[in-house]
DNA sequence: CTTGACTCTGTAGTGTGCTTTGGGGTTTAG
DNA sequence: CTAAACCCCAAAGCACACTACAGAGTCAAG
């Protein structure tokens, strides 16, 4: 037999096979064959495929994102522009999230500091706070988990 | 009629009804009685619950965790101590993902460096770079949405 | 030749937090 | 009195990224 199977190319980039079939699912990777028996076949270049989403993920890419990252590196016509473009835009993101969370953190920081710990819950200070009427909030933006 | 009507508490709390049903199947909120017709019925304390859930959930806490901090400020047996502990496990939560992001940010703007940004992306050192075999992850925690 | 490991397909379930839909009763303002 | 605005319920749908399952075929080692 002339190329991978699945259960090869999934586990040399570290995934499941149910989740390569379900990349495939979601136009990500296509084998690149069909074995008489019907089974997927995929060559070297699957593994690096598998690779580059996997690791697109944990840089905080969703599947959507990774889909367009993986044409632009396929298509002859875009440019490095296009794939900074794309990374650049990420990193804004990133920030922006890692400012709602600071500015959360901050809250949470100041509501743990005004309640000494000690006596009944139902006279704590943070809590009676989380019931105000002051604006306490603090707007979150965040259009993706964080991975 | 005694009492306000869902329509009512959920505006108050700037929510929607049908947000409100759901919370209500979550067990996150129960109206005091229902009317004749079968509408349910809420006290001014309806408000505040709902408020407090609201305030909850912008500070990064999930449902569940609302509910436990829900049943905290009803149980007269529970202690600021309980209420402060719940606080600090979320900010450390917090804290670990602002971690994380940093790291996927610093290595975002690593990989936007390497590259000049000048021709064809199929040289990208980027896309190279997610392709290649070196470890360049940022492990990720996250146990939540940012919210 | 059998057994176990592997593969196939399609469908459904998971978790989170809602939102929408459909089909129906009720209340209130004009 | 009627029409708009409100309420009820149950079930399904959405977004995201998987994960699991059922039922069946295939391949390799002993």
């Amino acid at each position: 037999m002339n190329g991978l199977t699945i259960g090869k190319v999934a586990k040399s980039a570290g995934l499941g096979i149910e989740t390569v079939r379900f990349y495939e699912r979601e136009g990500l990777i296509t084998p690149l064959a069909r074995s008489e028996s019907n089974y997927r076949l995929y060559a070297d270049d699957g593994i690096i495929r598998l690779r580059f989403i996997k690791r697109a993920k944990t840089l905080g890419f969703s599947l959507r994102e990774i889909k367009e990252l993986l044409s632009l590196r396929a298509d002859p016509d875009a440019t490095k522009e296009d794939v900074k473009e794309q990374i650049e835009e990420k990193i804004g993101d990133i920030k922006h999230r890692i400012k709602d969370l600071k500015k959360i953190q901050k809250t949470l920081e100041t509501l743990d500091a005004c309640c000494d710990g000690h006596g009944s819950a139902d006279e704590c200070p943070i809590l009676a706070a989380l019931e105000g009427t002051e604006v306490l909030e603090s707007k979150s933006y965040s259009k993706q988990k964080p991975h």
